[in-house]
DNA sequence: TCCATTCATTTAACATGTTAATGAAATTTA
DNA sequence: TAAATTTCATTAACATGTTAAATGAATGGA
């Protein structure tokens, strides 16, 4: 049965690609975010934390870039997050315009409280999903995100 | 090198799959965006359109889930759309509390408007990407997204 | 019929998403 | 070196994301 309208050439939302990808993260996230509300952290605090516990020091920019935040979401957070003393925040020396980022000893214990109910449940989608199945699309995934890498603005 | 910290037992951000879907997510509608921003709407404006010309009429809660997005935010958007006149409420006779939804005729004609060029843009992706590996993406997503569907909170 | 309950939508409050503009600092260029 | 440009962070303004609560309407028994 034909339900489009008209001339359009537009698929099936069931099966765009845009589409199937929003729908697999809120099917994913749906399953980390209650135990991130146990912890009053949101999905954006928590790529934060994570990315800055995986390296020593890193400025604003490269933050936002590796967390995917938007740099003025993470101004915002950043106040907030120092207040709760999750992260700490530092001038660069020798470039006035940077803010350095690093995770605080709160950031750090909560990573470590977190990260192995976040094992469990990444397990258990794993053990439904099938650890192949998963390792093959992360690596799809991440081809297709690379695609896009320095693309010119067309 | 290990640049874990203490027993934390989280995986690389590289390699998680909320992460990895994020990524992938943002570096497919960096394509799409510049399209939409030309005809003034948004991701979330453009999903809407296109569940409803994919149907002849919806309730509002309907079209938030097929268009995922939440109800606050659908309420808001209604607003702003039919001002605009890209999409038709009504009220539903035997139902007060449903507000039915539909495409109106100046939404109809944008999505006519967008489709041709957004069909390009996906076309252009899914040659770099692959068909077959595009294929056999979606069809992986969609199947970890059902994986989670009607799951009872933990 | 009354009442409690459920359901669909809206409102509220605060957070992030997004784009544009601003300010300050570094870099380039003339 | 001075001026122009670029870069990084912030601010502003408005949109959506998110949760909780409120409103209004249907529903299912006592």
């Amino acid at each position: 049965m034909m339900k489009f309208n008209g001339t359009n050439q537009t698929r099936d939302t069931r099966h765009a690609l845009p589409m199937a990808l929003l729908r697999a993260r809120e099917a994913v996230m749906s399953r980390f975010r209650p135990m991130l509300a146990q912890h009053d952290i949101n999905e954006q605090q928590w790529r934060v934390i994570r990315v800055l516990a995986e390296a020593e020091q890193l400025d604003a920019t490269e933050v936002a870039s590796r967390a995917n935040i938007l740099a003025p979401s993470l101004t915002r957070m950043i106040k907030n997050m120092t207040d709760r003393g999750l992260i700490q925040r530092a001038k660069d020396k020798s470039d006035g315009r940077r803010v350095m980022l690093s995770i605080a000893p709160k950031g750090l214990a909560l990573l470590n409280l977190v990260s192995p109910h976040s094992a469990t449940v990444y397990a258990k989608l794993e053990a439904e999903f099938g650890s192949e199945q998963t390792e093959i699309l992360i690596d799809m995934l991440i081809a297709l995100a690379e695609l896009s890498e320095d693309r010119p603005g067309e």
